[in-house]
DNA sequence: TTGACTAAAAATGTATACTATTTGTATACT
DNA sequence: AGTATACAAATAGTATACATTTTTAGTCAA
């Protein structure tokens, strides 16, 4: 019973890290989460130590667990290495990739698409986050699959305004995302190495320059028209 | 107490898969560790499953630990990945050094240099870890790192007849290995980046030379002078 | 001998109780 | 008032006992 209930707190812990319902740089409490879980302290601890292997976690001697945090120093290093690592994994997809990866990446993009859709902001991006992660599993390198999965815990983060639609413009630029998908898809089971690559560096810029736009937001404007109306107030 | 021997037993660990004395493939005797290491088997269980998530070992259902296996398939990846991730690293160690990190660099080095001189195998292959992993942390970049110590563990594991001085040319060699470290501090040192690169991968080939003798070494002589002055004893 | 079944054992996984450390709060003191 | 100290509560870490699963050894029948 409670063995199931472990992998699903190894999960959800995941993904409620990756979707920033667990914001980052906060701190875990072993009691609350264990009893929501149904498991004890222990089995949670083992998985929190495993999640400090995997980079989502740091744990701090005597002082617990604390989800990891997206300091401005490390994200400059981010946009730096991610063309790199999204490239280089996806070339070697489409020289590694099997039909059966093929067929699992179509059913993974079906579910993306229709989420991307129906405007389920969370789970898109979990969707968007599982597909290059399935990507890096074609690609068969656990070398750089270690950096692949640090970079994608960071990006899934910072994307999390992305899926959220509330302009015309955020709908296109979502219909594009769902549409390089595709595309990628179709150059891997080609094989079709330098093409994949290009669609992938279009993918970095099309998510790039939105995350940037979360990391330095426009700034609020200078002529507050609201404060003008209410100088008589003061 | 035993907290300390909590800290002790996972450097320990480490220490033993890098140096093959836990051989690769092997399962892990939890009971025997926590005894050994005079911790009970909670905390060993932790240690574990963060080594898991660094990739020194696998964690199965139901039956415990293993350490991380070297198949031949995975050895191939290695070699296609390390020039990559090696000159990435070296390259930004090389940008973005402190002065501090260069001093720590060069203790690290004096010690190999005479670990290496003292014919020291285990001891000058961990130094030699030790060496290029803080390389890595001079870098600054944590989504690389992950890769790069990836490849440490299977490079350490890997070189470990490297450094065993059973001829003339193995001196030669390990010279030369000393050699090129000092090269590359002194690199790294005047951030003279492109430098570093070609000295990086000058000292690739020397190791992957080493390396690829190891995994396909010489075959067995075919005229087996012994076999013919057993003759008379069959 | 081989194969299937069973029981004992060994080992893995979990829960709970206990210890140690940190953090918060109240009180005394300068 | 502000600081220092002491004590209490909360939290982290560990050990142990217990439950579950896997492995091993042994038995019997084909």
């Amino acid at each position: 019973m409670s063995k199931q209930n472990k992998a699903i707190c190894a999960d959800s812990l995941r993904n409620r890290i990756l979707s920033l319902d667990i914001e980052a740089g906060s701190d875990i409490d072993e009691v609350a989460l264990s009893q929501e879980y149904g498991i004890s302290r222990t089995p949670l601890r083992e998985i929190l130590h495993r999640l400090a292997g995997d980079g989502y976690v740091r744990l701090e001697e005597n002082r617990g667990a604390k989800v990891a945090s997206m300091d401005l120093s490390v994200m400059r290093v981010f946009f730096q290495t991610a063309p790199l690592v999204y490239c280089t994994v996806a070339r070697q997809a489409a020289e590694c990739r099997t039909g059966v990866q093929v067929a699992e990446l179509k059913e993974t993009q079906r579910a993306f698409t229709a989420s991307a859709k129906a405007g389920e902001v969370g789970e898109t991006a979990l969707l968007n986050h599982q597909f290059h992660e399935q990507i890096g599993q074609m690609a068969q390198n656990p070398y750089l699959m270690a950096s692949l999965k640090r970079m994608l815990i960071d990006h899934t983060r910072l994307s999390q305004t992305f899926f959220d639609p509330q302009s015309d413009l955020d709908q296109t630029r979502i219909a594009q995302a769902v549409d390089q998908h595709d595309a990628m898809i179709s150059a891997i089971e080609a094989k079709q190495t330098s093409l994949v690559i290009d669609l992938t560096l279009q993918h970095w810029d099309l998510s790039r320059n939105e995350m940037e736009k979360y990391v330095r937001p426009d700034p609020l404007p200078l002529d507050v028209i609201s404060m003008k109306d209410r100088r008589n107030a003061v």
